[in-house]
DNA sequence: ATAATTACGGATAATGATTATCTATAAATA
DNA sequence: TATTTATAGATAATCATTATCCGTAATTAT
């Protein structure tokens, strides 16, 4: 695994440029994202939390999170049941989805810019931001099926 | 508008060649997919439902859609606060969501077919559907901001 | 310094979509 | 005709997310 240190410090560092005030509970909850692999939900950030901070509260997670969406320092990745997020990797990218399992991957794949244009131009609509999801069967759940 | 009829029938008959039983309410519900213009949600159509079947039950809109998508004569598009549905569409396609009044538009966009063979191969992941959702401003919601 | 303002955490409840459970009934089958 | 099965419907449960409200700590202004 990465040294999560580095990623640690930019979120602070982004954080402290906007005057956002660092208490404890959000320089936890910044350190675990940092340090996280995959794609945690806001009930498995919390429970992380919780075992520095047992009175953190769902509330503060989510508002925290929302910061950081919208400083784009964390991607969101909604699906059916929750939202996932990606602290280390905040650009858009699209995700693989085991239907059976749940196990979220990072895909490669990227769109054509030239083809996103085409689709502004084409629909008329601005384009913020885009999802991708794909679903299917991870590797394991392929050969245990 | 098209003339939802012939759509009508075919998800009518795809219901038939299962063997899944024609009643008044799945009848109901199925015409007014095939009248649908955009894409309603499950809360819409029992809206619409309701009109003529006061006693719809949530439960029962939910059991049918599910029915449909099972058979691919649905699609079903999962937002962050519900899903919404194209029974006259139901091949997966990208679609526009405008951020400012949750407008939904389809996209004409196609992912290439080798970059899905690409990424399957990559990831390892057996890819059973995708969903590509672009989130942005609506034309109107562009001149009104 | 002191007072006033603001940001934040936390508790709690509200919201709202979806699902589960159970029962009665209508349809299909034996 | 009897039996089985699918379905509708009522109802409650679940669960993620959001809203509200209050107390407190931090910041700013006086």
């Amino acid at each position: 695994m990465l040294d999560p240190q580095p990623r640690f410090e930019e979120l602070i560092t982004a954080l402290k440029e906007r005057d956002y005030r660092l208490t404890p509970q959000r320089v936890e909850l910044v350190r675990l994202i940092a340090a996280s692999e995959g794609h945690p939900s806001a009930a498995q950030l919390h429970a992380r939390v919780k075992t520095r901070f047992p009175t953190m509260s769902h509330a503060t997670v989510y508002k925290t999170l929302a910061l950081l969406k919208d400083m784009n320092q964390v991607l969101e990745i909604d699906l059916r049941d929750d939202s996932h997020y990606d602290g280390n990797h905040p650009a858009p990218h699209p995700h693989l989805v085991c239907m059976r399992c749940n196990k979220i991957a990072d895909g490669d794949m990227e769109l054509a810019p030239a083809a996103v244009k085409a689709l502004e131009e084409h629909s008329g609509y601005q384009i913020i931001r885009s999802q991708i999801t794909f679903y299917g069967l991870c590797p394991e759940c392929r050969q245990s099926g």
